[in-house]
DNA sequence: ATAGTTCGTGCAACCGAGTTGCAAACTTAC
DNA sequence: GTAAGTTTGCAACTCGGTTGCACGAACTAT
């Protein structure tokens, strides 16, 4: 849907050029996170660096969020719309040892573990590897 | 102390070369986990296959392991002695956002959380981000 | 409407971490 | 000793990410 895509767009105050509603459209397709190279592959002919920059934009504003997985490249997924990518709002991944995707586990909080004195939590990354339940049957 | 180095490549079983002892040796005076470009600068003239090669051997004999801290490099650190990898030894690691240093928290196990079924558990990776205490004061 | 400015895009070039092939040096087994 | 296996050094390469720059589209001020 075009309307929705504009709008959230909009929400986050993105300026929506064509690129831009091409890939959040990707994006919303995704069941699982894409990293920027598998982004790439979505189109037939795009340029890396702009898909890049579009990324980045789109992270400043929090419309996605960004997994450091392991795999070797960044993972992005569409944030909730709530979602303020503070700590509180952070959720466990998940990633595939078989299949090699990456899940948002959203009902699975990142735990606040207590530190040691004189250590500041600020964000965390909490990536968890296993089978999926798809390639587990 | 040679010996002890010598002593510690030969319980897990690694032919103890002139190579790996030096590795092992700036290894044992981290306080922080080291990537291999760091490793790289800890030598006058060393090679960085040879490291590389080095610290793979280290990993799949457990004598070190390694953190996906998301700063663009692999960090690694030496295993306890006891330490066999394994999902219930994981514990914490913590990335400054101002030294960029990263802490093994050993005290701090991974926590296992409730996956959704289907989905099976089989290594984690735990990385907290913020100011270390170094940093703090 | 025009001119000036800002913004987005495409292309090429670059960087740095990691990885591999290969031959020389070294170690171990016989 | 020689032969076989292992370790090392060097060079080359891959790949994800990033940047400089120039062109064109869009927006602003006059
Ligand atoms: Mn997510
Ligand atoms: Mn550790
Ligand atoms: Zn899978
Ligand atoms: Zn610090």
């Amino acid at each position: 849907m075009k309307k929705e895509i504009d709008n959230k767009l909009n929400l986050k105050n993105i300026k929506p050029t064509a690129m831009r509603q091409l890939v959040l459209q990707v994006l919303t397709e995704q069941k699982t996170a894409i990293s920027l190279p598998e982004l790439e592959q979505k189109f037939e002919k795009a340029d890396k660096a702009t898909l890049y920059r579009t990324l980045k934009t789109f992270q400043e504003h929090q419309l996605i969020h960004s997994i450091e997985d392991g795999s070797g490249s960044l993972r992005y997924a569409l944030c909730e719309d709530f979602c303020t990518c503070e700590p509180e709002h952070l959720h466990v991944h998940f990633l595939c040892n078989k299949c090699g995707k990456t899940y948002c586990m959203k009902d699975l909080p990142v735990p606040q573990p207590d530190l040691p004195n004189g250590f500041e939590f600020s964000s965390a990354n909490f990536v968890v590897k296993g089978i999926c339940s798809n390639c587990k049957k």
